[in-house]
DNA sequence: GGCTGTAAGTATACAACGTACATATCAGAC
DNA sequence: GTCTGATATGTACGTTGTATACTTACAGCC
């Protein structure tokens, strides 16, 4: 689809595998196996040469794709952002300026954006975390048309750029905070059936921690699609009309 | 605390020098060597030898005190959490109840946090990481201090449970969400004059990302602690008043 | 003093990792 | 066929985390 698609040989009649033993690299099929193999095995076991075995493949094939291990964590990014822009499906300003939905939109993009990193737990920590070190020009096209897109949602909320910006940044704070807090382990021993145990409240003593062992065990009985969709208002609400009294 | 001046007792050769005894090693004395290192040279340069060599110490000197890479890590956000706790000062709860301003406490904790952030810029990775993986009840104190302090102060609005740990969870979202994304690189190549090009503006074709390409330059400007508070804010009244008709 | 048990730090060693560099293999244009 | 560039392999090296075994420092007792 972007400018690096694979080679489409298949205009021939003959279509014969371009390989007989393996199909060849594509950085999106190295991008996709990295996410898989960290979804099953975790983030700790995506190491060049286990990649590369999932690929039938030596490990230094990969450096083709990605310069390094570094730039395969973004590429992971990457492939995040693009599942989510994938997951928006499309674009649904279609015709002509469908001029009011832009909220709904909003709360669809923060949707999927959970979703999908439902999808991949363990990329998440990538997620937040790699954007820290690379300049917005650098980020990967998926992640800045995904930016581009909420931008061009907020703006038809008719605000000047500044709150515009104040909003864009509230947005993506909240969807990736909430993101966190959510996805934080509660349970300790998930195999113990009693409550107490199976959280390890034993460890929290009620004379240092009474209410955190107290709400403890409610903490992770709530609606999280609820619940982010609520706070994403609040915080629409609460900061669209400011005081442009600065 | 016990600080030393420490030697390295490089001279050999069978001499006893009288004072070249060594402050002996300490946790917080290892933990806080290592916030030191990540803040000066990043977190890539955190491996036991650096961290070693910094203390004047053989590396398996450091297991007796994190039992391995991962338990420093989550040491370091001990470390964190505790510089945030001290930073909150006297519990100001003081004398019996004074009921109504726990919404400036709750300001004050969402501030701190963000100020210990911009001390420690590259130890924000870990902090907003490790709690992924690290279930509750293993948490470091210092962390869990500050929960517990945070519902301490929400139990004063007087809410039921389940609008208690809504607000717990949104108060913890929000402040994390709002530190990772203002603390996200926009800058490229700062020795640039022109800011276009310190952007690296260049990179984002018109065509493609016309309002990124146009608010970007706006993106840094802003007041990170009023933003905070503001959403801060927003969320306390937006989701306050939740209709339990779940 | 000297002896001794325990804690603190050292010394050595090793498997696994990322990756530089040189080589082999293959698809298509001539 | 041969040539040529892109693609994948093979080998090798320096670093990393850490297991294991050893040495030193010191407290308490005689």
């Amino acid at each position: 689809m972007d400018r690096e698609g694979e080679r489409s040989s298949a205009a021939r009649g003959g279509e014969r595998a371009p390989s007989p033993r393996r199909a060849r690299l594509t950085r999106s099929r190295v991008l996709d196996a990295a996410v898989a193999l960290v979804d099953r095995d975790g983030l700790a076991a995506l190491t060049m040469r286990n990649l590369a075995t999932d690929l039938g493949v030596e490990p230094m094939a990969l450096y083709r794709y990605a310069s390094g291990k570094q730039a395969l964590l973004d590429g992971m990014v990457e492939a995040f952002c693009a599942e989510v822009y994938e997951g928006l499906g499309p674009p649904a300003e279609g015709a002509g300026g469908t001029g009011r939905d832009w909220r709904a939109e909003l709360h669809r993009v923060a949707e999927v954006f959970h979703a999908v990193a439902d999808a991949h737990p363990q990329v998440v920590p990538l997620v937040v975390t790699r954007p820290l070190d690379v300049p917005l020009a650098r980020r990967p096209p998926a992640m800045l048309r995904l930016n581009e897109h909420v931008l061009a949602l907020l703006d038809r909320a008719g605000l000047d750029d500044h709150a515009t910006l104040r909003l864009y940044r509230a947005v993506g704070g909240w969807v990736l905070g909430y993101l966190l807090v959510d996805r934080r382990q509660v349970v300790d021993n998930p195999d113990e059936p009693e409550p107490l145990l199976r959280l390890g409240l034993h460890r929290l003593p009620i004379s240092e921690y009474p209410r955190l062992r107290a709400l403890a065990r409610l903490l992770a009985d709530h609606d999280p699609a609820e619940e982010l969709a609520a706070g994403l208002d609040a915080l629409l609400d609460g900061l669209g009309d400011h005081r442009t009294d600065d």
